[in-house]
Parts: structure tokens; sequence; C-alpha cells
RNA sequence: GGGGACGUAGCUCAAUCGGUUAGAGUACCGGCCUGUCACGCCGGGGGUUGCGGGUUCGAGUCCCGUCGUCCUCGCCA
């Protein structure tokens, strides 16, 4: 736009506000040129006859100067938003500010124009500090402000045009799908809209466009993405809001291999683009067997070691009674080596109540040594046992081993809480590392925990590996699933699978999980009718990209990605929403109001 | 729904064991200052200690309830 405006700067108005450049881009070279800065005051100093102003837009900062006959210039105060014309010049040596780009120049104001007063804001937009995260939010266009914000937005924007583009090359259709839609039987809750047209009716809103792009293919669209809003009425995190955006895809006549080297390259591509950073590929693929044995986790943080261990024989062997209880209980004896920390009898006893976090009663430590170490199991760890243990955990002389007999779900998920905290204590990672895996190999169902009935591991329009389904009467708790995650440094960042294109498969998994024809035929008429027109093999995936622009902008809470977050309680405290309505629109909808939600109401 | 942490000036925080008129920095307002860039100096205003109740001679502090924020477990196909 600078350029432009710029060359036509000799048919300007001598009263014409309009910017003429942004305030990042005056350079030496601008020197002697007569320019138009519109922006915020970021800062000022006022000297007494001399009035300097940092003029802030999203390109930068630039220092105005203000001499004494800008009067008016010390009423001016921060967030204003003024438009300054006047000359660049160039700054003495001894004024140059090396930390600013344009802090080679300064602009010599001549004129000076108020655009927009400002009141005392509640977020100070130059402070390094932060404002409590309730300040923020509900003054979400002064946090906006702070660079650091911006910077974060500006990166969520690069990483999805290049992604875009990617897969533009790739040959793939970008399809929209509609927001309001069908409530789905299993999976997430999901938020509803009431129908005014039919009344008693609800759509509701896509918790993915799963069916959607799935129809897309029986259309023979054969490659679609979409940057795709998807909503989930369940509980936040820092890694979750209620309503988040995928980069949804699906394609047709592939299998695998073909879902992971296509997003291989997309992603090879968008992070040399958006990050300068060179992906290695391809990715290690791990099965989900193996990624629970060796990291107690299906979504691992591959960047380090520090894997579990089965130290069963090893426990037998041994007289501790604690680890023969577990065992003889069905459980497991796992351990993990620590290495050669240095920690205090304190720090040790931390780790246990983060080995509780996962759920275990104990953990049970030992300093190794073929003398037999020190710690509560170096006295069940004498002799040759000593010398068996080091070896089964790669244990040098020194290193601190940690085990947790449990049920195996407990031990497992305790081991991970202690080894992600090893990493973020010995500082284990690189933070610029992205070190991506393929998890492989789900389950195709799990079942609750009375044992009752089957659901599905990822979705029910998941491929089985074995399309006969193992037959009549096969357990379905030992079918594989073709799903797969995509996980990156310990976050699952996506996930997909081949679908079912067989109606008949299709039909029998409704089946299993529960799901009686009736239903079937309610809830999914439409899409095993539409398989039953010749559905091409398909598959796809889906990725976050709010933890996505998280993750490779160094951030651990995806609200910082996100221009207008929701709190924990899924309340936006800059609008207030949700909230109530008049009782007439509610009418409109056929809704009335019953119990607690009628107290809460509006008056 | 459960657990933990937090809520004091516009903002960030302090306030000893329950005890004088709740302080500081910053922001804001006024004054001074011609080379600052976290400018500096002088002065000033600003408080329902989230809200409600209780204990006490006395509550920011202790107890109960409630609202809100964060993290987390469950939940999130």
């Amino acid at each position: 736009m600078s350029s432009s405006a710029a060359s036509s700067a000799a048919a300007r108005r001598a009263d014409d506000w309009r910017r003429t450049h942004t305030c990042g881009e005056l350079r030496a070279s601008h020197v002697g040129q007569r320019v138009t800065l519109n922006g915020w005051v970021h800062a000022r100093r006022d000297h007494g006859g001399i009035y300097f102003v940092d003029l802030r837009d999203r390109h930068g900062i630039t220092q105005v100067v203000l001499g004494a006959q800008f009067s008016e210039a010390v009423r001016l105060s921060s967030e204003d938003v003024i438009a300054v014309t006047g000359t660049v010049v160039a700054r003495a040596p001894a004024n140059v500010n090396a930390e600013r780009e344009t802090g080679a120049i300064e602009l010599m104001a001549e004129r000076l124009e108020l655009l927009s007063k400002a009141k005392t804001p509640p977020i100070d937009v130059t402070a390094s500090d932060l404002p409590a995260l309730e300040t923020r939010l509900k003054y979400r266009y002064l946090d906006l402000r702070r660079p650091a914000m911006q910077k974060n937005l500006v990166h969520r924007a690069r990483f999805i045009s290049a992604m875009r583009a990617a897969f533009e090359r790739e040959g793939f259709i970008e399809v929209e799908t509609p927001v309001l839609t069908k409530a789905t039987p299993e999976g997430a809750r999901d938020y509803l809209v009431p129908s005014r047209v039919h009344p008693g009716s609800f759509f509701a809103l896509p918790q993915s466009p799963q069916i959607f792009k799935q129809i897309l293919m029986v259309a023979g669209l054969d490659r679609y993405f979409q940057v795709a809003r998807c909503f989930r009425d369940e509980d936040l995190r820092a890694d979750r809001q209620p309503d988040f955006t995928q980069l949804d895809m699906e394609m047709s006549f592939v299998e695998e291999e073909d879902v992971f080297a296509l997003w291989e390259r997309v992603l090879v591509a968008t992070f040399r683009a958006a990050l300068g950073v060179e992906l290695t590929t391809p990715f290690p693929r791990l099965r989900h067997a193996e990624a629970m044995e060796r990291y107690g986790s299906d979504k691992p943080d591959a960047r380090f070691g520090l894997e579990l261990r089965d130290v069963a024989a090893w426990a037998r062997k041994s007289e501790f009674k604690v680890f023969h209880g577990a065992l003889e209980r069905g459980g497991r004896v796992l351990a993990l080596n620590a290495g050669n920390v240095p920690f205090s009898r304190k720090e040790v006893e931390e780790l246990g109540a983060i080995a509780a976090l996962g759920g275990a009663k104990g953990l049970a430590w030992w300093k190794a040594d073929v003398g037999g170490g020190t710690g509560p199991l170096a006295r069940f760890a004498a002799g040759p046992l000593a010398a068996e243990l080091m070896s089964l955990l790669s244990a040098q002389a020194g290193d601190l081993c940690l085990f947790v007999a449990d049920a195996q779900a407990v031990a497992r998920k305790s081991l991970n809480e202690v080894r992600l905290h090893l990493r973020n204590k010995l500082r284990l990672v690189d933070p610029k590392q992205f070190a991506f895996r393929w998890v492989t190999h789900f389950p195709l169902f799990t079942r609750d925990e009375e044992g009752g009935r089957w659901f599905s591991e990822h979705h029910p329009f998941t491929a089985p590996e074995d399309w006969s389904l193992g037959g009549a009467g096969a357990d379905p708790g030992a079918l594989m699933s073709r799903s797969y995650d995509l996980v990156m440094n310990g976050w699952e960042l996506g996930s997909g699978s081949i679908r079912i294109h067989r109606p008949e498969v299709q039909e029998r998994v409704f089946e299993i999980l529960g799901i009686g024809p009736e239903e079937r035929q309610e809830k999914f008429g439409f899409l095993l009718e539409a398989l039953s027109y010749g559905a091409p093999p398909h598959g796809g995936f889906a990725l976050g990209l709010d933890r996505s622009a998280a993750l490779t902008a160094g951030l651990d809470n995806i609200r910082d990605v996100i221009a207008f977050p929701k709190t924990a309680s899924a309340a936006d405290l800059m609008c207030q929403a949700p909230a109530p309505v008049r009782p007439e629109q509610l009418a409109e909808v056929h809704i009335q109001l019953a119990g607690q939600a009628l107290k809460k109401s509006a008056p």
C-alpha cells in the first residue's frame, strides 16, 4: 500500500491525514521524504520544548519528534490514535536506537491530528508483564494490540496460508460444509441449535465435517480439504476450546501410506514456508501398543529417552512384597531410569506426588550400584540382583531408577507423568525440535468400564484391518483399526483413518456398537445409502490448527493463537456469551426454560 | 461433576500471630525540563480488600456460602 500511496504523494492535499507509510517501514533511505504516519500513541516522553512520541501500528514503532509549536501534544495520552505528517530525518549517531528497526530515523512532525481519543487503558500495551487472563479476555482488543499477540496471530495466519497453498498444489479442492447440521450419536456432546421452522427439532453444530467429507468422496471430489471450525461441548483445557479449527481433508483410492506421505509433503512445505524449518521425513511410525509400552502414552514426546522398562521378571526374583502383590493381581512392574540426577531426598519424594497424578499409590526408587545401591529398593537388590537390574535398565552406578507396580494402565500413566515431569525439570528437550510420530494400529473398539457395550476407539466410520471383522462370534476387542494419530512433542496434533466404504461392513460395525437398525436408519440412513451407490475406498485426516500454531510458536496454551478464546467455563468475557435471551426469542424457537435455567435467566 | 491455586487502587503486587488511618511500583491528573527511547524531577487524586453471612472488643487476614479466573481428573468418537 505504501509504495502506490507514496508515488502519488505529489497529488496529496496538504491536510490529507491518511498514511503514506506504516510505522514499521521507514529507514535511512527515506530521509528527506515528506510522509504521513497513522497509529497509536505507544509511549510519550515530554522534555518541555521537545516531545517524543513512539507511534505504533502492527508493522512497527516509529519515533515522532514534536517541537515546541505542538503545545497540544502534551495532552496526548497512551493509545490515542493520531496522524502525523512531517519529514523523515536521520538521527544523530548518538541518538540512534539500535533496538528498533526504524531506529536510524525519526519523523520530524509538521502536522499533528488527533483521530481518536483513548481512555486510560486497563491493559498496558507496552508492558512486558501480563495482566490477569480475565482482564486480557474482557479487553481482548487491547490485549491483541500487544506486539506479542499480533506476532502470534500473524504466525497462525502464515502457517494456515502455507498449508492451504500446499493442499492446492497437491490438487485438493476446498469445499465448505454446513455448520448447521445433524447431531451425532457418539463422541462428544453436541452444541444444539433449535429450529424455528421445525418445532421441537434441533440442528447440531459439527464436531467435525466427518460424514460430509466422506460423502464428498462418494460424490467423486477425489481430494477435499477445508479449514473447518469444529464444535464440541466438553470441558476445556489449556489445549482445548469448545470451538476450534482443523485442517480437515479426505482423499479417494488411497491407503494409509498415501495419507502419511501426502501429509509429510504438506508439513515439510508448511514448516519451510512458515517457519524456515526443514523437517525430516518420513516421520517414524509407532504402533499404539509399542507407544504405550515404551512411553506409557499414546502421544509420546519422542524428543528424549527415559523409556519405560518391564522389570516383572526381576521383580519375581526379588523379595519385595509390593511388587509380588501387583504381579499376582495381574498388574505390571514398570520402571524408568532417570539417569544420574543430583536430586535431594525431598526432590525424589516429590516424584512420588507426580506419580500419584497417574493413580500410583507409590513410587519406589533406587540409586543404582552393583553393591546394592541406595534407596527403599536397595535391600531387595542385593548381590547379583543389583547387577541384573542395572543391566535391565541400562543403568550406570549412581543412576536414579524409578518403579511403579500397579495395574497396567496405572503404572503406565504414572510413569508417563514422571517422565514428562523429568523432561521439564531437567530441561531434557530442545523446544525448537519437532519430533513427529505416526501412531498406528489402534484397537477398533474399546469397552466401557463396566465391560458393557463397545465404543469406537476413533469413530464408527473407521475401517477395520480385517474387512470380515473376524467373522461371526469374533471378539470385537481383538480387532485392529485402520486409524492413526499424528503426535508431536507429547501433543496429539491430529487423527484420521481409512474409512469404511462398504455398506455391509458399516452396518456390521453399527451392530457391534449396539446401534439398532432403526437408529441406524434414522441417524445414518443417508450415509449408508450413499455408500451403496458406488463409494471409492477413501481415507483422511484432520490436523488441529490451534495446537499446531501454538506449538510451532513455542506456546503451551492455544488461547494465545486464538483471537477470541473462551474461558475454562466456555464463556466469552468480552461479549458476555453465552447470555440469556428475551422470552419472545425463546417462544419463536419453541423453547421453554425449566428448573435452574429459569432461575438464572434474564428478568 | 471432583481436586488444587487464586481474587486487595485502572494494572502488577505487599500488608508479621486477627490489631493504628490498607501500602509500593506503574498507570492517571497537575507542575518543571530541548535528545529521550522503561526519560528524569516535584506534587496530587484514587480502595464496597469479588459478593453475602458468621465468629470476635476488633476481620484484607479465621469459618461457611456464593460468584469469577486458571490448572487438572473425569469428559473430549
